[in-house]
DNA sequence: TTGTTTCGTCACTAGACGAAACAAAGACCTAGTC
């Protein structure tokens, strides 16, 4: 995998160029676009992480009209494809949408007109294309382009949510094979180093171009505001709430949203809850409204996200910390898109970490295991159900378990998966325990954030708390000179006991590695070198 | 894993206490009902 440079100019560059601007009025093309749509000219398959704002549309839009055949946009939420079906009809492009909510004679009439070259994108979620019938009418319309939107939904969804996330490299594969196998082009906002690599993998890319666009955030001043319990923990939200412009609450549990909505509301805010168990409708006008200018405050889960592209928001405040940095920097990035001053509030208090190891995905007993491998290949779910005793989340679970142990390469039976959903869940509890660290730490907070996702910045933000208190620069005079360099981010080592495993930061006394089976892990630089802990691979 | 609610016990018959139970995000989809 390689980061690509900004061509310079190129044939496949120039008609970039021209399509962008005859049809989507764009004369100057945004970092990372011209990369990301000349290398999928030029056959690559492309990873593009660029925040959201930076065009991320364009760079399959482009492509998907220079291509031969249609493109088809795989998209996390149908409401959120309503809006982009919308945007290209715009621009006079051909678009439909595919999904539960057309009628039948709707989805007949998308189907056919894909089938006779009429539309140039359908955009749809992986639900439809695990349709054998959908797929195989898609295959047959020869696509030349398949985007996959909010790609890191395709890493955190699949092994126990929205399962068909997890096969849609195999679903891919069906649309075609070289040369007639569409090119694919996976876009996210933020991704860690090890995030685009599970998303290469599951979705197959071939001679895959990542595209990294710059996501440092000049105008966030991140701040975290340590509270001691729960009267405490209120206080704090609704202090940090208080700041001017609008802004958005993010609880980890229902229930909070509603109670902090009425908190501000009681306080004069114009603010609305929001949270997947309030009706479609209600949401819908909330999002609406928010967008509008009509509310100050949003108070939600992590059901308000996706596609909220509001450049004014002047402030996002974490009632309670997520769990993982992934999750927190995507949430907390959605304040100052307009580039003017935005402040980042996590309030945070120890205990709300145990929510994050609860949600992280169970591992299934064996028995259950070897009940799910001992079925027969293909039988039905409820036959399964039946046999097995399990239910249908559980069976799915692990058939997908048994899916990745084999296509990672760590085999099959019952071992490897448990291997594998043991090493998962390793993982997502030291993602929470990284979020610790960034909030009981006291380092500069935008380079702790920056580093976990694999970029770095070139010295302390100066805008973060721990800059501006001093305790950044005070934790490196007490640590000493930086060591030197024996750790090299991104590269390889082996663990006497934690196994093989990625050098995910380096600090002046410390290591963070992420180990393939058990996640990340903090180690002392002291201890690691006098007892010889970590070796290099070459 | 944790915090909150519910329930039973003791018996100073009102309320304190501890144990047990429960709930804590995310979105497709389809079928059934009004």
């Amino acid at each position: 995998m390689s980061t690509s440079p900004e061509p310079s100019s190129s044939p496949a560059l120039d008609r970039v160029r021209r399509t962008a601007s005859e049809v989507f009025g764009r004369d100057v093309l945004r970092p990372g676009q011209a990369a990301a749509s000349t290398s999928l000219l030029e056959g690559h398959d492309v990873l593009l992480v660029a925040p959201t704002g930076a065009g991320k549309s364009l760079t399959y839009q482009v492509p998907g009209l220079l291509l031969d055949g249609p493109c088809v946009v795989v998209s996390p939420l149908i409401a959120l494809q309503q809006d982009q079906v919308g945007g290209l009809i715009e621009h006079g492009a051909r678009a439909a949408r595919l999904s539960s909510a057309e009628t039948e004679a709707q989805r007949e009439q998308v189907l056919a007109s894909l089938e006779a070259g009429e539309l140039d994108f359908v955009f749809l979620a992986p639900e439809q294309l695990a349709v054998d019938e959908v797929r195989r009418r898609i295959a047959a319309a020869r696509p030349g382009l398949v985007a996959v939107d909010e790609a890191h939904c395709v890493s955190t969804w699949g092994s126990d949510f929205r399962p068909d996330y997890a096969r849609l490299g195999e679903l891919i594969d069906e649309l075609g094979q070289r040369p007639a196998r569409p090119r694919v082009v996976a876009m996210t906002a933020t991704a860690a180093p090890p995030v685009r690599e599970d998303i290469t993998a599951r979705l197959h890319l071939r001679e895959p171009r990542t595209v990294v666009t710059d996501f440092a955030r000049e105008n966030l001043s991140f701040r975290v505001v340590p509270v001691a319990d729960g009267a405490g923990q209120q206080r704090a939200v609704l202090e940090a709430a208080a700041a001017p412009g609008c802004g958005i609450v993010y609880c980890r549990t229902r229930p909070a949203t509603e109670e902090y909505a009425d908190l501000l509301g009681a306080e004069g805010r114009r603010v609305a809850a929001y949270h997947a168990g309030l009706p479609q409708r209600r949401r819908a006008e909330t999002l609406e409204a928010f967008l509008a200018g009509e509310l100050d405050v949003v108070v939600a889960t992590s059901a308000f996200g996706m596609g909220i592209d509001k450049p004014d928001v002047r402030w996002v405040v974490h009632a309670q910390a997520p769990e993982s940095p992934d999750t927190y920097y995507q949430e907390a990035g959605r304040a100052g898109r307009d580039g003017q001053e935005a402040v980042a509030t996590l309030v945070h208090r120890p205990e709300d970490h145990a929510l994050g190891r609860f949600f992280a995905p169970s591992v299934p007993g064996r028995g259950e295991v070897r009940r799910v491998l001992a079925l027969a290949p293909g039988v039905e779910m409820a036959a399964a159900q039946e046999e097995t005793g399990l239910g249908r989340r559980k069976i799915q679970r692990i058939r997908n378990l048994a899916h990745l142990a084999e296509e990672s390469g760590r085999g099959t039976g019952a071992d490897a998966v448990l291997e594998l959903a043991e090493a998962q869940r390793s993982l997502e509890r030291s993602r929470v325990e990284m979020m610790r660290a960034y909030a009981e730490g006291r380092r500069c907070r935008e380079e702790l954030l920056l580093a976990y996702l694999g970029a770095s910045l070139d010295e302390r933000c100066g805008r973060c708390d721990t800059c501006e208190d001093g305790r950044a620069e005070e934790g490196r005079a007490e640590e000493g000179a930086p060591a030197e360099a024996t750790y090299v981010l991104q590269e390889r080592v082996v663990h006497a006991e934690f196994g093989a495993g990625v050098v995910s930061d380096v600090e002046t006394d410390r290591v963070t590695v992420l180990f393939d089976d058990v996640g990340y892990r903090t180690l002392s630089l002291e201890v690691v070198e006098r007892e010889d802990l970590l070796d290099t691979v070459g």
